[in-house]
DNA sequence: CAGGATTCTTGTCAATGACAAGATTTGGCT
DNA sequence: AGCCAAATCTTGTCATTGACAAGAATCCTG
């Protein structure tokens, strides 16, 4: 067994994830995670100053990972509602499947430092949103507004969505109902 | 000093309250806090069975003021835009105040049994949302539809907003420009 | 006014996060 | 090649915490 681990902070970041959706953020040990990968119970700490920090890592990745599914599922050029859909899909379904991560993402217990760089992160999921937006307007199919605002308001109506859907406080409803459901809502509420 | 102290479980559950605002639900000790109330360790273990069990009983107490100030500030018999306005208002306006109860009020970690209450909680809230839709397409205002299905997403789209704003992700949108913003486009929306 | 239930206390345990100090390995610099 | 600093990992330690056990003080019901 080699004495340096060789990727401890890729390792400790997948365990993490995985810990992440078995027993929770808060359930999480950077001792457990050391025994995990067979290293001792402070290799953890030159990796991520604080148990915090790995969540916060967690966190950065997950806003990415989400951007590029939902950059990756778009279809820029097609009609607006067609656009809004795929998007709402994609963004209910890394909810559902992600829930921890989400709750970790949109958390308030970060880091100072790490603020920042998560700001950042989530700035990409925005602009998509902004753009779409704008291309509505453009194509006469949305109503005429701030962009920006309009485009923050409907992405925070489909997170609702995506949150409640997540944890299964949707009432009993069906997920492909109420992501219709939220489609036509959105849609007909930014419709010129 | 009492041997007993007189009502422990009120004074756990205020104190915890007030920690919740301070140190997060994650920071609360219960060792803490019987420290604080002048009381062994061991103490709030007979009110509580869990730290998990006492988090719970203040998630439910925060359902129950949730409904009580959306009711009372309900003025049902007005027009459909009013009294979305008003809930609107209400909702976001708990969020911003109390975002660390709100959101173990919809965290995902409750003790199985408390679940129970807490759905019945919860539902007190979906009733009114059901309540204020019915009355909207009696009145010609709402568009027609399954008024549970069209409640609970509507109630997702406001709780989205009110969650990101009470968590000051709005990207760096007013409060009363998102509020304003939300209204109008779930106004929209659900028009007839 | 007795006896059981309730409330609270002290004592204890394993687990954890964080810190300190030292060992091993790596990699750059001469 | 060789050396030294930095990076990586280790053992050791500490205070805190949640949970449990067993016993003391108090309350209350019959």
């Amino acid at each position: 067994m080699a004495y340096h681990h060789g990727n401890l902070r890729d390792d400790l970041l997948a365990a993490a994830e995985t810990a992440l959706g078995t027993v929770g953020a808060d359930g999480i040990s950077l001792r457990s995670l050391a025994r995990d990968l067979g290293v001792s119970h402070a290799a953890p700490a030159h990796h991520f100053r604080d148990k915090q920090a790995l969540l916060d890592a967690l966190a950065v990745e997950g806003f990415t990972r989400l951007a590029d599914r939902v950059e990756s599922g778009d279809t820029p050029g097609r009609p607006f509602r067609e656009r809004l859909d795929a998007m709402t899909r994609t963004y209910v379904g890394f909810a559902v499947d992600h829930e921890p991560l989400l709750a970790l993402m949109l958390g308030t217990k970060h880091h100072p430092d790490a603020t920042e760089e998560l700001g950042a992160a989530a700035a990409r999921g925005t602009l998509v949103a902004v753009d779409l937006i704008a291309a509505g307007q453009r194509a006469g199919e949305v109503r005429e507004g701030d962009p920006y605002t309009l485009a923050i308001v409907a992405a925070a109506q489909v997170h609702g969505v995506a949150t409640l859907a997540a944890r299964g406080l949707l009432g009993g409803l069906p997920l492909d109902v109420a992501i219709s459901t939220t489609v036509d809502l959105v849609f007909r509420g930014l419709s010129a």
